[in-house]
RNA sequence: GGCGAGGUAGCUCAGCUGGUCUAGAGCGCUGGAUUCAUAACCCGGAGGUCGAGGGUUCGAGUCCCUCCCUCGCCA
């Protein structure tokens, strides 16, 4: 069985759960959705990163222990998700030992092949704010802290090093090479421009006073005086969770999916301190652009996040299927920003959802209801009908969206499933089922076998498309499948499932059962909903 | 300032190496048909001087130059 590892970004804990972090991790776990059905074994990781100084400070604002901040958080980032219905195999916390210890191992490997050196760090010191700021934002501020405005320092502090300049070649190499490594394209144009302009070499330790607060975060091997920088310490986590007997199958990553701010450090730090370890590199870097909200962009400032509350909101009027589809098919996959605006939402939601998916599959029902009692009708031996192939052409979309997953490309997949939704109402109408119901005199009327035949293939070739729709909606897929009267597939079982009255294709005389409406009409006129 | 991406219907976008593009899709809008269905589905229509100007060519949305605008990355 072929393994497929993917990860998210572990996020931040002190953050609030929102929209971003949602978005990644629904990519995931569609992706990871798709290749359990299709056969893979699959990983998929997500986490929290823990050790910034910052989560010691606002524990302390809290009055509670660091790590039971910690825990709480990540509480937060675990329910979000859970609400999402997002399936992680696995959810690290850079605070367990499982990560630490393996982390340590790495930093000292990179100190024992002389990766990482002790050298001069000279920067701009804030007294301040306790912290360097960079040299473009000192001379920007004409050398004053941008946040006190008092004069900063011109410090000069032993650090660790990794020695990034000595893997330009390779990583240039490799990034040519292997031209899925780094995606979309527009990003990885942006990763080999800078490239071109070198590597230097980046610290990746700091001193630190042992002034008896808690232990938080991990020490440079030998040399305790120095704390690891949370966001290279963070990188390990993704080999760390790995990096035992029992898992080691997985590595190196299929799949890195993570929002194009930390790009730089997934595409060009961590490749290169992977081969510094000697390890091998993983499949595809992938970063996605961000979320505006209505138009504009978020920030902290604006005070305009969609947090994990909002789209619970949205979850309760429009089910938390209708948001994954939303967030998946909508979503800045690409290199540009996409809106999550209320009024494209409904729109999608009807279009896509209640017009597309839930009328269909309301109308197969009730016709099946109607003219056959509510058992699935007896199709005989034909397959093409009403000039619709329908073998081939559930097979051929069921190829396209392996090809589509392939590419990372789940708007497109998304609507391979979709658009065999399309094809049924278009056959229904060409056909007109309804019309010959009323032109049958009795049962031995050999209309009543055309019928038959087209409200099945309505019915299977529906059943097919939920298969294929079920790693974007678990629960609206499961339930059209449960309406049909069909099995919703496990692991491994696209292939068979996906065959066009195959093994687990719809049996003559099976009960079919009018399920409530699946999605319905959304009001255009309606105000967003709010937390 | 350096590098890069892009400006195509009301909206979101396809249009690869120039010629079925007399310019497409989806949504929205609009007319019709229909009634199995969630005022839905199906068919048709309107709507664009393809950012501006110049050039190459028998022929350019597609190549070249200049300019304008937007966005991203870096400094």
């Amino acid at each position: 069985m072929p393994t497929f590892y993917l990860t998210t970004p572990i996020y931040y804990v002190n953050d609030r759960p929102h929209i971003g972090h949602c978005y990644t991790t629904l990519l995931a776990d569609v992706v990871a959705r798709f290749r359990r059905l299709d056969g893979d074994d699959v990983l998929m990781l997500t986490g929290t990163d823990e050790h910034a100084e910052k989560v010691i400070d606002r524990a302390k604002e809290a009055g509670v222990s660091v790590q039971e901040w910690a825990d709480r958080n990540a509480q937060a980032f675990r329910d979000a998700f859970a609400f999402m219905e997002l399936s992680q195999d696995d959810f690290v916390r850079t605070s367990e030992d499982r990560h630490k210890s393996r982390a340590s191992m790495y930093i000292q490997k990179l100190v024992d092949s002389g990766d990482i050196y002790l050298g001069d760090y000279v920067g701009w010191y804030d007294p301040g704010q306790e912290e360097y700021v960079t040299e473009s934002v000192a001379k920007a501020h004409d050398y004053k802290s941008p946040v006190s405005g008092k004069p900063l320092e011109k410090r000069t502090e032993q650090n660790y090093f990794f020695r990034l300049s000595a893997f330009e070649d390779r990583l240039n190499k490799h990034i040519e090479t292997h031209p899925r490594f780094v995606q979309p394209e527009a990003r990885k144009n942006e990763v080999l421009g800078r490239l071109r302009q070198g590597l230097q070499d980046v610290p990746v330790s700091r001193a630190v006073k042992d002034d008896g607060s808690e232990e938080w975060g991990i020490r440079m091997p030998n040399d305790p005086g120095h704390r690891v920088y949370v966001w290279i310490e963070a990188l390990c986590n993704y080999l760390t969770v790995v990096d035992t007997p029992e898992r080691r199958q997985y590595w190196p990553a299929s799949l890195h999916l993570l929002a194009k701010d930390i790009l730089w450090f997934h595409a060009v730090v961590w490749p290169a301190m992977l081969m510094a370890l000697d390890e091998p590199l993983p499949g595809c870097v992938y970063a996605h652009a961000y979320f505006v909200a209505e138009g504009r962009k978020m920030s902290k400032s604006m005070g305009n996040f969609i947090e994990i509350d909002q789209l619970r909101a949205y979850g309760e009027r429009y089910s938390v299927d209708a948001v994954r589809w939303y967030l998946a098919t909508q979503g800045p996959l690409g290199a540009t920003d996409a809106d999550f605006a209320h009024a494209n939402f409904v729109d999608i939601y009807n279009a896509e959802l209640a017009n597309g998916l839930g009328n269909c599959a309301s109308r197969v029902v009730n016709m099946i209801h109607k003219y056959f009692d509510g058992n699935v009708p007896d199709a005989r031996d034909a397959t093409v009908h009403g000039g619709v192939d329908w073998p081939h052409l559930t097979a051929g979309h069921v190829q396209a969206s392996r090809n589509l997953f392939d590419q990372v490309d789940l708007h497109g997949a998304a609507h391979q499933g979709l658009a065999i939704v399309t094809a049924v109402d278009g056959y229904i109408n060409n056909t007109e089922p309804f019309r010959l119901a009323k032109k049958i005199t009795g049962p031995d009327d050999p209309q009543c076998a055309d019928l038959a035949l087209i409200l099945y293939n309505c019915a299977e070739a529906l059943r097919i498309a939920s298969v294929l729709l079920l790693p974007f909606m678990p629960q609206k897929a499961a339930a059209v499948l449960d309406m049909l009267g069909a099995k919703t597939p496990g692991n491994g079982e696209l292939e068979a499932h996906a065959n066009w009255r195959g093994e687990f294709g719809l049996k003559t005389g099976e009960p079919v059962v009018k399920g409530a409406g699946l999605f319905m009409r959304a009001d255009t006129e309606e105000a967003a909903p709010t937390a």
